[in-house]
DNA sequence: GTGTGTGAAGGGTTTCACAGCA
DNA sequence: TGCTGTGAAACCCTTCACACAC
């Protein structure tokens, strides 16, 4: 399979947002220049993207919304559901939880763990906090497919080590540091720090 | 100035909690080489980064961890406080409220504000929601320089046309749709479903 | 006529490789 | 000797512009 940027794929799934919109508006056909539009971007670069997985589009007409949809949904893997597992019952391992975008594009919170005793056991939503001692065992039980790391800086490397011992593949790491990984296993990392960071620089220089 | 790319930004930022780390650790030298093993990139991108800003490095040593960390912070705007405000306080902008990293890195968040009479007057650690039909009175008495957005999408353009009518210049935007903003405007989209679904690509296609 | 799909051009970012300085 | 700072080369991504299909 040819190698796709990182951007390609991000911006795939801004097209699957505003298709999603698109269509509960009961809009059947959009040109590239609409999409570009409606996600600030060029018209050629919406082309371009689609065009790395095939033609999908009817020249002089455009784009079927829900066509269009379902095979952006298939190229990212969005249309099935996936078994996701949370380390860190802190405030960002709670917001997850119940993140109803994760919801909505069928990425299931299936386990959430800790390793303070006074959070293990409590309940969040609809799943009880368990000991991030038993990390392996239950990522296996709970067939976790994508991991979150949401602990501080100075655990998040060693969780992450469990984590790939466990057999996860897939890691999002909110912990403000880089964590590393052996080849085949995918990290991203969110920092909500180093966006602000880059306003900060934004508001100081100009 | 000079225009500085977005990522050489998200760099530095890498760079400063790095370089916090070392000094936390004590050491007081550190060569590009190193600092590129902690951010997971190469030496000469460390160096290319550095040299758009000046020089900060002694051939044959490397830099001063304490010095370089002060620089960075003096180019990020990092040595000073910023104070941010919220709209939303659902889960997310519960969790940033006390999102320590802001904190440590001097953003202060001093208003949180909301549409729902329910969540109207409840208290978030030290602060209490406020209604955002206030919102430019507030944003402007509380004087804050940059604003979070964590409502629903639906509302999203239009709460960030109102911060923008008061006088905001940054966003940092949490709602899954890109927000339009004239030139001059800065935003920033944070949208952890479009990390994962990148997750969910790559699960998919390898 | 209209809007897609795409090779070619253009622009920007990363990597290379080495001169230069402590 | 060791490591920075930096032009030049390589690479990648975006934009252009137009043939082509409806």
């Amino acid at each position: 399979m040819k190698k796709i940027s990182e951007s390609t794929i991000r911006r795939l799934s801004k097209y699957y947002r505003s298709l999603e919109q698109l269509i509960s508006r009961g809009v059947e056909t959009v040109s590239s220049d609409t999409l570009a539009e409606m996600d600030g971007i060029t018209s050629a670069q919406v082309r371009k993207d689609l065009s790395f997985f095939g033609t999908f589009g009817v020249r002089g007409l455009g784009y079927d919304t829900r066509d269009l949809k379902r095979q952006i949904g298939e190229i990212l893997g969005l249309n099935r559901t996936w078994r996701v597992g949370i380390v860190g019952a802190g405030n960002i391992g709670k917001a997850l939880v119940s993140y109803a975008e994760f919801k909505k594009q069928g990425f299931q919170v299936c386990l959430v763990m800790d390793s303070d005793p006074e959070k293990i056991g409590t309940r969040i939503g609809e799943l009880t906090v368990q000991d991030t001692r038993d990390l392996e065992k239950l990522i296996k039980k709970e067939k976790i497919e994508i991991a979150i790391i949401a602990v501080p800086a100075d655990a998040a490397q060693r969780v992450a080590n469990e984590l790939i011992d466990a057999g996860i593949k897939a890691i999002l790491n909110f912990a403000p540091i880089s964590i590393k990984a052996p080849h085949g296993i995918r990290v991203k990392n969110e920092n909500t720090a180093i966006e602000i960071e880059a306003l900060s620089y934004f508001l100081t220089n100009s």
